[in-house]
DNA sequence: AACTATATTAATCAAATGATTAAATTGTTT
DNA sequence: AAACAATTTAATCATTTGATTAATATAGTT
């Protein structure tokens, strides 16, 4: 017996499958309204508009991704090996869990470029965290290959984590492999990509 | 004086950019005719339908990704490493002048999924190539590290280069970064990839 | 010039789409 | 039960959107 869901729940839950899978301009409100269940009017006495349903959605959508990196990035007595390893392991458990987060995400800038970038503004997560002093400080110290910048650790560490999620579909039809497969794959990464930042880092004497 | 270009091309020009910024749904045939300054009913006129038009543009998009691959791919004379090399400075290269081609063909799959998918069928160029061949040999001589899969580098690679470029618009926003900064640090990266490849391969003894 | 094929335009169509309305139903309070 | 508010529905609207048409203009051929 499914728990009775109410009619705003159901269309809310529609719109964030349809609109993390295909974006906006992609979605009708028809489309949404079958997928709920529901009559069609009901989307606009609920949301008002398809505009205001899918900002709500967004909003959601940005802060399950960047939800997490919050605590780790500020934690003041682990390492920045440890950290890396809990980012990885934290990031591959929720991409698992929703695919197609990062291809929502950059598809938003593409489609809505001001209002992704409006809402993201507050997000000073990185600039201001424990990490970056906690970088810094280490780079200062020698502990840190120089000649990689901040910035390109970032991308790097995004790029190996995130990217496989957005290639998904592209990697899956080409190799074969099944969503178990691809999963499991995803697994020996939250070893491998620290693994891998790490010895970026490591000084070149 | 702007060459005079024919109205079929300039047609073609205006849907090229439009659908590789936006996707196929946010982009309006009328859309395209202002951009193109045109009568709407050429758009219809040379090329039949939107749909025929959009997939016009995403073969050639996809052409464009993919070619320049395949030589470097199959060079027999040049070193696993050497080719990395020349796939890094040829990517960033090309995306440089075409930073959205990424995004373009990642949000191909996500609007239109069969579409893509059946027109990548004829791409086995990374499964056929000279590349893989020299790879498994090298695999088996222990001259690279057995932990990591052909499958595991195919997606560092990819994800090191071609990510930064489906993030640029965020990276952008979010550290001030302006378009020659930007492509600064791409110019960068062509050195760094090859390098944090190469270390990713060397076998841990 | 007369003829013909091609290119271009303005006007219009039919379907799709986001939104609203008024009526009907259900739920809650008195 | 009566009265009221909240929810749901079917019908409808006004725009938008992809596409077509018929008329006109342009260029090329004889």
């Amino acid at each position: 017996m499914t728990t009775d869901i109410s009619a705003e729940e159901k269309i809310k839950e529609a719109a964030r499958k349809l609109f993390t899978q295909k974006g906006y301009a992609a979605v009708k409100t028809r489309d949404i309204a079958t997928e709920a269940g529901i009559n069609l009017a009901l989307l606009n006495y609920y949301f008002r508009s398809k505009e205001k349903l899918f900002e709500m959605i967004m909003v959601e959508n940005i802060q399950n991704f960047i939800k997490g990196i919050f605590g780790i990035l500020n934690k003041e007595d682990t390492s920045i090996e440890t950290k890396f390893e809990e980012l990885t392991s934290t990031y591959i458990d929720m991409l698992a869990e929703q695919p197609n987060l990062p291809s929502f995400i950059f598809n938003v800038v593409r489609e809505k470029p001001d209002l992704l970038l409006e809402k993201l503004e507050a997000n000073s997560i990185i600039t201001n965290s424990y990490f970056l002093k906690q970088f810094k400080a280490a780079m200062e110290k020698g502990e840190i290959n120089s000649s990689i910048s901040p910035i390109h650790l970032l991308l790097n560490f995004v790029g190996l984590t995130v990217f496989p999620f957005i290639g998904k579909p592209i990697i899956q039809a080409r190799s074969g492999l099944d969503q178990k497969q691809f999963l499991a794959l995803m697994e020996e990464r939250k070893k491998l990509i620290p693994m891998w930042i790490k010895t970026m880092l490591k000084p070149t004497n």
